[in-house]
DNA sequence: ACGTTAGTGGACGCACCCGTCCACTTGGTC
DNA sequence: GACCAAGTGGACGGGTGCGTCCACTAACGT
């Protein structure tokens, strides 16, 4: 049980982390963080020894709206409508918060709390993908790599103004949305994104 | 005229730079730049006395291979094939070189050279949109702004890993242009963009 | 109320980068 | 071959972030 002190300090930190994470991304330093929490680097190294371990609390909440987005998605009894729904929800997300993105794509196996969640993430997205394109939903050539394009190009959004990120992430979605639609005037893919495969090679898909 | 062996230094610190700056971004140091260079940091201050400029000379050629795209795709018979090519071209050129689309997206009102540029450039490309939706093959809610979001994606690409990362990169644009294409299955795009305003609210557009 | 001990802020040593300066080297010229 | 100015590498002071240490503070149990 930690002194009623420490426990507010804690808190502070991870609202300050949570705060520049979201609005600088992952570059902030931890003087920075302490600085903002109003606490010397000493009480931040403390709680959270390593940069991940912040990391990793920082942004557990995103991490459970992201799964349960992801959940969400898979249960929709219409998985084209399901998969629409989870691009559009991911991109809001990610537009909001600057880090999480970066934190959940570039988690490093054995390194941190990320990697498991990610494989079990994209495993269920995989799922999703398949039975959207049994529906006529989704083109037939897409590929998880191209769920991912789509999101790490929703990081870019984090950089606009921040009044309208959302409004932009959303007409962004639904671009992404038609691109990934099955139609008669698809142009056909050509082979060739290795993206997942650099990601996951560490997550055992 | 410069001395030969002066000449020879200048050559090495700008292939170092073009070589840093494309494989990890406008993040390197000078002092690194030196070093793969095989010179000291007075050697490069001399001959570049800001990072600015350094940049500048060191992607002068993309600038203009940039520009040629832009120019041949303007002058196709064909606006939308015109538009297609430039999307797909651009696409490549980024996922080639990750300093690029950095430095043309983020550059300094009257700091450097590639905002007048970037004005003209972007300024073509708002007219070759405009003619390729009045060929029905660009979609009519189109935007400038869906343009950067493309380009801003592909940035993402340059990070994969660079074997098959031009392939990555034509289906991505192969996506994007998917996307972009006058459809009778397009979802109507929400308003809501406003990165081109961000982006160019100093270039004068 | 008071002692104990977890908790704290600030200071420290280290490493890195920055841009500048200076004494030496060396290419080009006579 | 000898001169000399352009050219050079390395050193320097200033700044910042890192992770750790330490003497003080104050929360909690009695």
């Amino acid at each position: 049980m930690l002194r009623a002190d420490a426990q507010d300090n804690r808190d502070r930190v991870l609202d300050a982390a949570r705060a520049l994470f979201a609005e600088r991304g992952l570059g902030v330093t931890m003087r920075e963080i302490a600085r903002r929490a109003g606490v010397g680097p000493a009480t931040l190294y403390r709680r959270f020894p390593t940069r991940q371990a912040l990391v990793d609390e920082a942004f557990a909440d995103e991490l459970r709206a992201c799964e349960r987005i992801v959940e969400d998605g898979c249960s929709d009894p219409d998985p084209w409508r399901g998969f629409r729904t989870v691009v559009e929800e991911l991109t809001v997300l990610n537009s909001r918060n600057r880090g999480f993105v970066d934190a959940f794509m570039s988690a490093n196996p054995h390194a941190d709390a990320f990697v498991a969640h990610r494989a079990a993430l994209l495993r269920r997205l995989v799922a999703l993908g398949v039975r959207a394109q049994a529906v006529d939903g989704l083109r037939r050539d897409y590929e998880l790599d191209d769920l991912l394009l789509v999101l790490m190009a929703g990081r870019g959004l984090a950089s606009a103004p921040s009044q309208d990120r959302t409004a932009a992430a959303r007409r962004f979605a639904t671009l992404a949305v038609d691109a990934l639609r099955a139609s008669d005037t698809n142009a056909p893919l050509p082979r060739g994104a290795s993206l997942s495969t650099y990601v996951l090679s560490s997550a055992g898909i």
